[in-house]
DNA sequence: GTAATTGCAAAGCTTTTGCAATTTA
DNA sequence: TAAATTGCAAAAGCTTTGCAATTAC
């Protein structure tokens, strides 16, 4: 494989695009904030910050789970990452790629995901009523086909 | 005022028609339980457990905080009630009525509500896609007029 | 050199839970 | 009397924060 420590083609080229965004406000390049974006690049969908910190620390032990959790603040208030907040457990969170929300059952606690398509008129209704500009990944709440109305 | 401490006319009858849907689930009228339901239906909006718990003290100052959690999730497993998450604060709940959802500004964390009809089309592209029934009460995030995209 | 970043540990907050005592049906 | 409910206190879980040491610029 090309790069350091298993990373995939092109990855590398997203973590150096993200430590730039970090830079970009004035932030600099560690070792550290390298480690943890490179694994929340790697990881697919969602990842709790707890996660997301045992994947890290699986190539670098050191870093500590607080710094895990100052770089995805840094990243949110960037707009890169999004934190989802799922109800009773951690927050989940992505990087921004637009192309899903998720449906979390309160029931069954079970979480679906669903494409943007159902939700792009809804956030330009959104949009006209009131100026607000919807996340690329909201977390839409309700009873799950399996759970049913009630 | 007809009623007890400061209870507006109807409101009573609302108290006890929640009462009613936790005693068909085999729950049990106590004083502790009508105390917290009527400081809910006096409640215009949203709350949090704590707020509540406060305006539920200032009547009934020896119910404790903990009953106040376990009613409120008793009115949402009885669907009553709606616990909505907002990200980092506490939990805000709402009586389902149904008519409205609310915006939360992911930069300034400013909430703003948003009436049922932009969001109808969506809660049925949804169910026809997923079979999931969406919330009475979502809380979607996103970026508010004020604070703008990025 | 200066400001940002980090690790560590501790604190903070909301929410849940165990249990004995009390109350409702 | 049996089952549900309550208060109290403690625990749980996620997330944030203070601070001194380190590191990037």
């Amino acid at each position: 494989m090309a790069g350091h420590g298993g990373s995939v083609a092109g990855s590398d080229a997203e973590v150096e695009r993200l430590l730039d965004v970090l830079a970009a406000e004035g932030g600099r390049r560690t070792a550290a904030r390298r480690a943890i974006v490179a694994a929340f690049v790697a990881t697919a969908g969602a990842v709790t910050a707890d996660e997301l910190t045992a994947r890290v620390q699986a190539d670098a032990p050191d870093v500590n789970q607080s710094t895990v959790y100052r770089v995805l603040e840094a990243l949110e208030a960037a707009g890169a990452a999004d934190r989802a907040e799922t109800g009773r457990e951690a927050a989940a969170w992505h990087l921004v790629a637009g192309d899903h929300h998720h449906l979390r059952c309160s029931v069954c606690g079970r979480v679906e995901e669903v494409g943007t398509d159902a939700v792009a008129a809804l956030a330009a209704a959104v949009e006209a009523e009131t100026g607000f500009v919807l996340s690329d990944h909201l977390v839409l709440t309700g009873r799950c086909a399996r759970c049913g109305r009630r």
